[in-house]
DNA sequence: TTTTCATCTTGATGTATATCAACTTCAAGA
DNA sequence: TCTTGAAGTTGATATACATCAAGATGAAAA
C-alpha cells in the first residue's frame, strides 16, 4: 500500500478512536485492492479470512440457497462488512460482489481479532457497530415479515428520497432487477407495482423517480421510525 | 434482591470475564422480577431503560406494524435481549411478553453502559454476544427470504429435534398460533402444511411430534449451515 | 360428568406474488 | 448506420399464502 493511502485509511471511521500502533499492526497486512463490477469479493460460507472496508464503489451482500438468490443489503464508501464472522471466526453468512467498481480495504481477521483483544477502544467500537449492524437487520426482518411488496416499495422510495435530500426527485443507484432482490419481490412484480404507483403521482422515466404527491405516498406507506431509516 | 439470588445472578453468562466490582455496580440497582405469562415486560419503540436477562421461562420478542403482528425470536434462560438498545441508548425495536411465567433480571441501562465504558472484559463480552445475536437474525431473515413455508417448517421440525436430543419425537414449545407467528406464515397454513407433512411420515397429536423418517424430512428441507442452527 | 372456552382444524374463497413468454427500449459496439 | 444484447415491461397464467366462516377437539372449571 502506498504512503498516501496508508495514512487515507488510518481515517477511516472504524479506527478512529484505536490506538495508532494498533491501526498500523492492523493496516501493515492488509490490502487496498481494486475489483472491477460484479466480481465476487467472497463466498457464503467460507471462512472469514478479512474484514472488508468499503472506500469507494458500491457493494451488493447477497445470499443463495437452492436455485435461489437474494439481495440482503449494501455496503457504501466509510462501511465494513462481514465483521461478525471475522470477530467470532466464523464462516460468513453472505457473499459480496461491487455493484460498480470498488476499492476495498482488506484487513486480515487475525489482526482483526488480535487488536480487539489488545486494544478497549476498538472491542467498544466493534461493539457500537455490531449493535447498530443488528438493529439495521431487525429492521429489515421486520420489513420483510409484516409489510407488502407495495409498503416496502413505497417505503424505499421515501427512505431514498430522504437520503438524497428530500428533493422529491432522484436516480435508482442501481439496476431495477437489484432494487427488486432487495425489497424481496420478483423483477415482474417491481415493474409492476412501480405503474401501480402512478396512481400516488409517482412517475419512473427510466432510472430517474419523481415524486409528484410525497405526502399521498406516504399515507400509502405508513412508514415507522422502528422498520425505516438507518440510525435511531 | 435475596443476597442468595445475588450470587445466583453474578453467575449469569454476560458477568463471566467481568471484574466483580462492576458486575456488583450492576447488580446493584438492578431488580429480579416474576413475570406473569402473557404480561408484556417492555414495548416496541419505547427508550431502553433496563437490559433484560432471562433467568426463567421463556420470553418472545415481537413487533407490530398496522394491524399485524409478528414474532422475531425467543429467548430463554441465561439469554439477553434489547441489548443494542441499551448500548446504543436507543428505542426497543421489539416488544416482549413471557409466552410463561418467568423471572427476568432487569439491569439499569446506565450501568450497563458504565460498564461497557470502564470494563474492557465487559466490552468484549458484549461485541462478542452481539455479533451472535446479528448472525441470528441474518440467518433469519435469509430463513424468510429464500424460503417457503414448508421449507421453513420442516427445518424449524429438524432443528427443534436437534436441540431435544434428536430422537425423531418431542413436544412443541408453545402454541401452535405462536409458531406460525414465528414462521411467517397464518395459522391456518400452518395447520395445512403441517398435514402436508404426513407424506414425510411426521404425525403431529396435539402437542407431540413424531418424524418417522427423518432422512425424507431432511431431503426436503434442505438444511443448510448459513440458515438453520444458533452457533457457527 | 357436563359445560365452557380457547385452540386448533377444515373447507371455500380471495389476494398477492411468482413464473413463463413475448415484446419493447435503449445503449454499446461493429 | 445497423446489429446485438441486456434490461425492463406487459400479458397470461399458476401457485402460494391469507382470510373468512364453520366445525372439531381438548383441557380446565362447574
Amino acid at each position: 500500500m502506498r504512503l498516501q493511502d496508508m495514512s487515507d485509511m488510518r481515517r477511516q471511521p472504524l479506527f478512529r478512536q484505536v490506538e495508532p500502533a494498533q491501526v498500523d499492526i492492523m493496516l501493515r497486512g492488509s490490502f487496498l485492492q481494486r475489483f472491477p463490477a460484479h466480481v465476487e469479493l467472497l463466498h457464503d460460507g467460507e471462512m472469514a479470512d478479512f474484514l472488508h472496508i468499503v472506500i469507494e464503489g458500491r457493494v451488493e451482500l447477497y445470499s443463495s440457497y437452492r436455485d435461489r438468490e437474494t439481495t440482503l443489503s449494501f455496503a457504501v464508501p466509510g462501511e465494513s462488512f462481514v465483521l461478525a464472522a471475522v470477530l467470532m471466526d466464523l464462516p460468513y453468512l453472505q457473499s459480496a460482489r461491487g455493484l460498480i467498481a470498488s476499492r476495498i480495504l482488506m484487513v486480515p481477521a487475525d489482526a482483526v481479532r488480535e487488536a480487539f483483544a489488545s486494544d478497549p477502544n476498538f472491542a467498544r467500537t466493534l461493539a457500537e457497530e455490531l449493535a447498530l449492524s443488528y438493529r439495521g437487520v431487525v429492521k429489515e426482518l421486520k420489513n420483510q415479515k409484516l409489510r407488502s411488496g407495495l409498503e416496502r416499495l413505497a417505503n424505499w422510495l421515501l427512505t431514498r428520497d430522504a437520503e438524497c435530500g428530500a428533493t422529491g426527485r432522484f436516480d435508482f443507484p442501481f439496476g431495477k432487477k437489484v432494487l427488486a432482490s432487495r425489497l424481496g419481490m420478483a423483477p415482474e412484480v417491481l415493474s409492476r407495482t412501480l405503474t401501480a404507483l402512478a396512481a400516488y403521482h409517482v412517475v419512473v422515466q427510466g432510472a430517474a423517480v419523481v415524486m409528484n404527491d410525497v405526502d399521498a405516498l406516504r399515507k400509502l406507506a405508513h412508514p415507522s421510525s422502528g422498520i425505516d431509516g438507518s440510525a435511531t
